[in-house]
RNA sequence: GGAGGGCUCGCAUAGUGGUCGAGUGCGGCGGUCUUGAAAACCGCUAGGGGUGCAAGCUCCUCAAGGGUUCGAAUCCCUUGCCCUCCGCCA
């Protein structure tokens, strides 16, 4: 939710955020407009509210004759404000919603448009070539007995694979390499919950535009989460934080129903419904919220660079953000296969946005107010080991393992087919 | 799955229809005293909303939501969470 204070402050500052976002400006004045009605609503009840409660105690003190009269005048306003109470009650759900329907706003500099205004910052390392016909990762993982994606189909269904062997050794070593990362940079390691109310889904922004993406047991009424972003986030929910920054690596599956992405990368493991992650998540202070973003951006070329990934970093258009981020980078790696850039990581600003809503404070110079959240992709193991296999592959099917990961493998140097 | 018990201001508790947004203890903060510290003593110690330049005034919040009543922390209903016992599974 963005802030209100900001919104009348400012109205034009949020248009433009939702131009830039190619979103309905419209949205801001009707917001405006719900806010003022609200604050009409809650002044009239207060009023009526507080001659209710004086009549009130006048009924104790009333004598026997005077009692009567008393009584009724109470009735009477205990129906005036059950009256103006539902008004109420109907001009704040009314500003929620079209609070709600309004994004985070975003950044200066954020390039506007959508999916393709991307803005390219840089490239670390060099687009490979290789003196033989490159094979894509699922005939790599599958000569190597690392992936099985036609037992998947049968297990679960398309989009689901099993990871065998070696897939399954490299995506225990891609973790392991990752939550040493993160514990050498002061993140807490965590193990978090991948079924969650509906709150926590609500509370992350998860159920506005991506609500189509969510698994729902309905029986439970539990969400499977498509991030550890969500757990997270709502670990310290309704909470005052005494101490920022407070800095987690998150490790757990993820589950995305890719409702709307048929015939999108349908091959191997790119995308799956379900797969592992190691995420960042960090509260601060929102005056460190971009040196932060910075940080996060950092451990995120780090961890890619160890495994010798050649990359670029974008920085993603604002319709292309989601509703909570005010910013948002993206690396990419190339995926030889294909001779594309293929999203690895992502590491969202999301302000003050994403606290408010869940309600997550810290004490400052003029009491309490949200803090800022950010959250960014350590390590998505599904597809890091699909580049991986990618880019390391050799003429004889073997797959080179980076330096980094070794230790991780038990020494292992190279991947042999079966 | 069955049977009970609970959820109050950071923590522990008091409070069973009206001056209770709420007492006490602990903790925390500030002060007096002290060479310093401890002890003792004194004071302060929720959050949110409305209105106002401000001081202030005012409303809401005793797990959440509904209900009864002129009036609810207190009575009723629903939901959530926690705990105990039994059963079951690991």
């Amino acid at each position: 939710m963005i802030d209100l204070k900001l919104l009348r402050e400012d109205p034009d500052r949020v248009r433009a955020s939702q131009t830039a976002r190619g979103d309905d400006p419209a949205l801001v004045d009707a917001l405006l407009a719900a806010d003022e009605a609200r604050r009409a609503a809650v002044t009239r009840a207060d009023k009526l509210r507080a001659e209710q409660k004086a009549v009130s105690q006048a009924v104790r003190s009333a004598s026997p004759e005077e009692r009567p009269a008393v009584l009724e005048k109470a009735k009477a306003l205990s129906a005036a404000v059950k009256a103006a109470e539902a008004e109420q009650a109907e001009a704040e759900a009314a500003l929620r919603a079209a609070h709600l329907a309004i994004p985070n706003v975003v950044l200066d500099g954020v390039p506007p448009g959508g999916e393709s205004d991307f803005v390219v910052l840089e490239q670390v390392g060099d687009v490979p070539s290789y003196d033989f016909a490159v094979r894509d990762h699922l005939d790599i993982g599958t000569g190597l007995g690392a992936i099985d994606v036609e037992r998947g189909a049968k297990v679960s269904g398309s989009r689901f694979a099993f990871l065998t062997g070696w897939g399954a050794l490299l995506e225990l070593a891609l973790v392991n390499l990752a939550i040493a990362q993160a514990v050498e940079n002061g993140f807490t390691p965590v193990i978090a919950p991948a079924l969650v109310r509906p709150e926590a889904m609500e509370g992350t922004g998860f159920l506005g535009a991506h609500a189509e993406e969510v698994y729902r047991l309905e029986r439970d009424d539990l969400y499977l989460v498509g991030t550890s972003e969500v757990p997270l986030a709502a670990f310290h929910s309704g909470e005052v934080l005494e101490e920022l920054p407070l800095r987690y690596a998150g490790f757990s599956s993820c589950f995305r129903r890719e409702a709307g992405s048929h015939g999108k990368d349908t091959r191997g493991i790119i995308r799956v419904h379900q797969f592992d992650k190691v995420e960042m998540f960090a509260y601060v202070d929102p005056a460190d919220a971009e040196k932060e973003h910075a940080r996060l951006l950092a451990m995120e070329k780090v961890f890619l660079s160890l495994l010798e990934l050649p990359f670029r970093v974008i920085d993603v258009a604002a319709g292309d953000l989601g509703t909570s981020a005010a910013r948002k980078y993206d690396c990419e790696a190339w995926l030889p296969s294909q001779e594309r850039w293929l999203e690895l990581t992502s590491t969202s600003n999301c302000t003050d946005f994403q606290a408010r809503r869940l309600g997550i404070r810290s004490r400052g110079a003029n009491g309490l107010s949200p803090v800022a959240t950010l959250n960014g992709t350590l390590c998505a193991v599904g597809r890091t080991i699909a580049v991986l296999l990618e880019v390391h592959q050799r003429a004889d099917g073997s797959v080179r393992v980076p330096m980094a990961l070794r230790p991780y493998l038990a020494g292992r140097e190279v991947l042999l087919p079966q």
